[in-house]
DNA sequence: TTCTTCATATAGTTTTTCTATATCGCGGGG
DNA sequence: CCCCGCGATATAGAAAAACTATATGAAGAA
């Protein structure tokens, strides 16, 4: 790209557009600057180049026979760059970018958001699923859903809502189980990368982790539900994670008592970056989604 | 091409160049600027895009998901600018281009052309034959050679030779011709946008073109030459036109007198540009093919 | 740790570009 | 014929942009 060093972008620019309108008010209307500036431009353009393009008529000009082909090559150039930009422009409007864990997108988000798009039909969604928490200020990710507690910095966070974890099974375990303390005769199922506890949900039945059987572990929640719903035992879940599941009956939450862990949902945003229409959209239409889901979480486990 | 108008070109520049090499420095380098002349740029240019192109990362960047199409796009039309640039400022370098009126082309230059061709092999000859004078100032010509008095404004005017006119016949008419007053017998072929006259040429032997005969009339100089070489007159030449007829046998010229006309060949270029290597050899040639030419010319007439 | 390597922020300067005028050349209309 | 208008160009001053040279900060390497 060396030879462009040579000559200036923008008086490349007057070039092609005088060279295609054929006179310089009608360019100076195109890209926005007086006559005067295209007619700058141009003569300095020219004499960068050490040719002339335009040769000048009593009435204007019209561009050259050895110009006629730079003119050509400078439209084709130019037209690329314009819906290069027009597409990326485009796209930063009508695309939204969202960030999130694969297994919160696969259990909870995907399924609803085709209500999203029915909502709003001009807003593309792209999902980005990451384990790592990418910047909304450093990537072209327009909003972040994540687990955590809340504290990251220099981003815009939102309380969506807190992490409840409960027992769940295949319905054939449940029935052996009417009291917490009959969870001690399942196998579990563990998540080695978890960093919730059945300490934290026993502890208010007097009970603690030590009088769980052993079990599977897996080093992923996804195939722990997977293991759960295969009757392998019981699993430490939460709501985004089983809901799903619970409604279509192929598990069932055996007690009401859902304990909050240390962590919730958040909604993370630039701090720095005014918030275009298409995420305050988003997030209008993910806390309803939320309070829906909520209220099915209820009725769910009965 | 109005999508242009929201972003700066070099910014643009920059982002692509950063995409492509994967660092500031490289960017810098082929841009020949700074690393933080680059830096601006692009955070600028991704506020006017309203998009993240490029996704930091420790050790450097690299670009975003959808940042890769935009890239490539940009890529494209960059690339397709700096081919163009680099054919028209290369052109400027080997392509000689000449304004010649058509005539003076085919009876002189363009018999001689390969002989410059041998000795330049670099430079490219593009003869652009019309009949009105181009201004190299104004257009994409190095030089022009005319015939004409002189008197050209805003131009460098270098002469060359002067136009000496006399009488050419087909080899059966010369043998009726041993003396002028012989030519009042045969036809005379005019041209009649030609302002030459006879007279000039028969003043100094006591003769006036009252005397002659009529015969054909042309519009064009070439034609009566044509008509000539045909035998169906004699023609008031000049040397450059009838040279290489006359040298092939086509021609004669029965007399040894030859006439200055009040025009001159003259060579003309940019008065205001700095004249490039490519001119000035080619007026060397030029000269060198000049000097020939007039020997040849003594040596023809006998 | 400390060093190095990047990218980025900042301040000030330099360069470019722009606008607003005036000028010039040419052609059409009175 | 002269004058007017149109379109391109020159010029000067003002405005904006880009650049350099720093400092800063973050992250990996020694």
């Amino acid at each position: 790209m060396k030879n462009l060093n040579r000559v200036h972008l923008n008086g490349l620019r007057a070039l092609e557009a005088a060279g295609r309108l054929g006179s310089l008010q009608r360019a100076a209307d195109e890209l926005g600057v007086s006559p005067g500036a295209v007619s700058q431009q141009i003569i300095k353009t020219e004499r960068q180049l050490g040719t002339t393009v335009l040769e000048r008529t009593p009435r204007g000009f019209e561009p050259t026979q050895s110009g006629r082909l730079l003119l050509a090559r400078l439209f084709a150039g130019f037209r690329e760059l314009d819906t290069a930009v027009e597409a990326a422009a485009g796209q930063t409007e009508t695309t939204l970018t969202i960030s999130v864990a694969p297994l919160f997108a696969s259990k909870w988000l995907v399924p609803r958001l085709s209500r999203f798009r029915k909502l709003h039909p001009d807003i593309r969604v792209r999902l980005e699923a990451t384990t790592e928490l990418a910047d909304p200020d450093r990537s072209d990710i327009d909003l972040a859903l994540r687990i955590g507690t809340g504290n990251w910095p220099r981003v815009r966070v939102e309380f969506l809502l807190p992490q409840e974890v409960f027992p769940v099974c295949a319905p054939e375990l449940a029935a052996q189980l009417s009291t917490p303390a009959d969870l001690a005769r399942l196998p579990i199922v563990r998540d080695t990368n978890s960093n919730l506890s059945w300490d934290q949900w026993l502890r208010p039945f007097g009970l603690s982790e030590t009088m769980l059987a052993a079990g599977d572990t897996f080093t992923d929640a996804g195939l722990c539900l997977e293991a759960a719903i295969a009757g392998q035992g019981v699993m430490l879940a939460w709501q985004t994670l089983a809901l799903d599941a619970i409604r279509s009956g192929l598990l069932v939450a055996p007690f009401r008592e859902r304990i909050r862990s240390e962590f919730g949902y958040f909604l993370i945003t630039s701090a720095t970056r005014r918030e275009a229409k298409k995420v305050s959209q988003f997030r209008e239409w993910l806390k309803s989604e939320i309070a829906a889901s909520e209220e099915g979480m209820e009725t769910a486990i009965k």
